[in-house]
DNA sequence: TTTTAGCACTGGCAAACAATGAGTGCTAAC
DNA sequence: GTTAGCACTCATTGTTTGCCAGTGCTAAAA
């Protein structure tokens, strides 16, 4: 359909239009071009291009755009990512080098470091094992009714949540209470914890319990919060930076999107959905204030301990080849990391 | 030095200027006063209004725009606080209503309901003590070397941290070093207790640990995170409505000032440097990100627990008078509820 | 059949210019 | 002290114009 040629001035249109944002002329491709031809020849091949739907015009005589379509052929056939340089490796590797005490941090980290290096916007997503256990629950007095509920799961994440028990609440009950937790539901994943907390516990605790309906709804709780899904983001600013030129409306839009509360970013980022390493074009996605963005998605794998996933954010007109060969590089680099924290953990 | 009408024209062109955002010429003026002369005789006022700096013309043949000055002077002299309405107050009160585990949350929920209440940018201080004294702190161990550290202060401020202990460390060890740091630390203002951390403390310890430098860094770590101050920011993104016309750099910069790392919100609402509830323009104050902006601050008081802050971020043509009145109200209800929460939480 | 030179054509963009109109300052009369 | 009247100013808007990058097409060359 396309002739090597073609298919090399499709490349340089976007080459180009990435380097400089301006559409591309004739003239500029021939002086850029490897081969020798004129530029009336590569006009020939750019009606060519155009015909196929995958550049456009911005007027009637203006030089050409890579459109949806182009950039969706580039990056399915074209694209060949570009190594990782070695100043790159060193300040991701920088970037890990401090200590951790949760995989959480870790994760955080990395979208940070992505974001620096890039200048986008990165978001992180933690290792998702199938099924985390519950490993372990306590609750400490701190004084006052006040107590703080803590439960360890797994995968080694902590979540805590503090709590005002109400002073009619006999502490050896909960003494007991905690234990039953402990004996019935630590081992089990969370999804069985969740269900039986519904299911067989309440009636257990009901023979050591005045009221166990204050405890099971604390518990419940802080189990929710180690559940939800968290996601970190980096360089949440930077994308003021590459949003169409002062689209205030389309950065608020944006910047919402970010918040923990929506469920926007679980949904652009759902495992399911999105492949090993992937380009979506924003023009290609659902929430409009993606438009005129795209997001590379990469999976990391830490074995058994599952995976997660990394996200870049950016202009449409994005490095390609440098991204994705940034991204396949952090992987592999994060999941070293978070190997070597689970190592250490286990041990 | 200023007639009563040259004064009455100064409020009223604030009022208009506020509510349009357009300069106000002597024809507008004539029909809104309500006192009737001609438009020439506001001229003249406003000439003389002008000479004094009090309002300025965007160019020569424009309509008045108040000046710096002239804001100064209003809010200095003629600003009449307006009664927040009832429904206002209905909306305070039912922001109030949940329940509450940490005077944090209320301090965090009150930057929110002043955003959604007035759609500008809120900022609210927690009530500060002049000496927060440290009531307990606890060490849980999680299993896998991890433990959490527990900090719980008279303000009932909860903080805490995960750690990761060294193998070698002897878990009766740090029994008795919790006891210790329990018997001599505890029931101080967290100021002592930092010195007493660099001075005896060392010593003692000493005694019963063989290496008591990681622990002791891990109580200083939380201890720290106890004493820093926190802030908390509701409708951050309303300020992009605001800014001046679609001005991403001012944007940007003023949401960097909004992170807790940068110092910047501590320095803009320090308790020593603003009074009792004080508008400051942005002309008036160094950081330029915040030019053209205005921010009213007020301090509540809940008696012995201390005073906190409420801050508002808004553009410089704000409706001063309502805002003045909303934020008295607020910091009433405020304290109310934190009154409250001291009341139940001491019993 | 493919490539190239040549040329007329298109549309965005910026500069130059005019018309409009809101609002002013000033003067002289009330 | 106030007002009517008037000339003046300047942002804004619309129009015209020239410029130019870049195009599509045609006919000749390879």
């Amino acid at each position: 359909m396309l002739t090597k040629r073609q298919l090399l001035v499709l490349k340089e249109i976007i080459r180009l239009f990435t380097e400089s944002g301006q559409p591309v002329g004739s003239k500029t491709l021939m002086e850029e071009l490897p081969i020798h031809v004129s530029s009336a020849t590569i006009r020939n091949d750019m009606a060519a291009l155009e015909e196929q739907g995958l550049i456009t015009k911005t007027h009637s005589s203006s030089g050409r755009v890579p459109s949806t379509r182009g950039y969706r052929y580039y990056l399915d056939n074209l694209v060949e990512p570009a190594a990782a340089t070695p100043n790159e490796i060193a300040a991701i590797q920088q970037g890990f080098g401090g200590h951790f005490y949760k995989i959480d941090e870790i994760v955080a980290q990395s979208a940070r470091i992505l974001s620096n290096l890039t200048s986008y916007t990165a978001i992180s997503l933690g290792p998702e094992v199938a099924n985390i256990r519950l490993t372990g629950f306590r609750m400490v007095p701190l004084g006052n009714h006040q107590v703080m509920a803590i439960l360890v799961t797994s995968n080694g994440n902590v979540e805590n949540q503090l709590f005002t028990l109400p002073p009619e609440v006999d502490s050896g009950e909960v003494e007991k209470a905690i234990r039953i937790i402990n004996d019935q539901l630590v081992g089990l994943p969370l999804g069985q914890v969740a269900q039986k907390l519904q299911a067989d516990v309440p009636a257990v605790l009901f023979k050591y319990m005045t009221s166990p309906n204050g405890f099971l709804d604390i518990f419940g709780n802080v189990l929710q919060k180690a559940a939800a899904e968290r996601f970190y983001v980096g360089g949440r600013l930077n994308l003021m930076d590459y949003v169409e030129d002062g689209d205030v409306g389309q950065i608020k839009r944006l910047l919402a999107m970010m918040e923990p509360e929506q469920g926007a970013i679980n949904q652009l980022l759902n495992p399911a959905m999105v492949s090993d390493l992937q380009v979506r074009l924003g023009s290609e996605l659902t929430p409009d204030a993606l438009a005129n963005l795209s997001v590379i998605t990469a999976k990391y794998s830490v074995g058994e301990h599952g995976t997660g996933m990394i996200a870049l954010i950016g202009p449409t007109q994005m490095p390609y080849s440098k991204m994705i060969g940034l991204l396949t590089t952090f992987r592999e680099e994060l999941a070293k990391r978070l190997t070597n924290y689970y190592t250490h953990f286990d041990q």
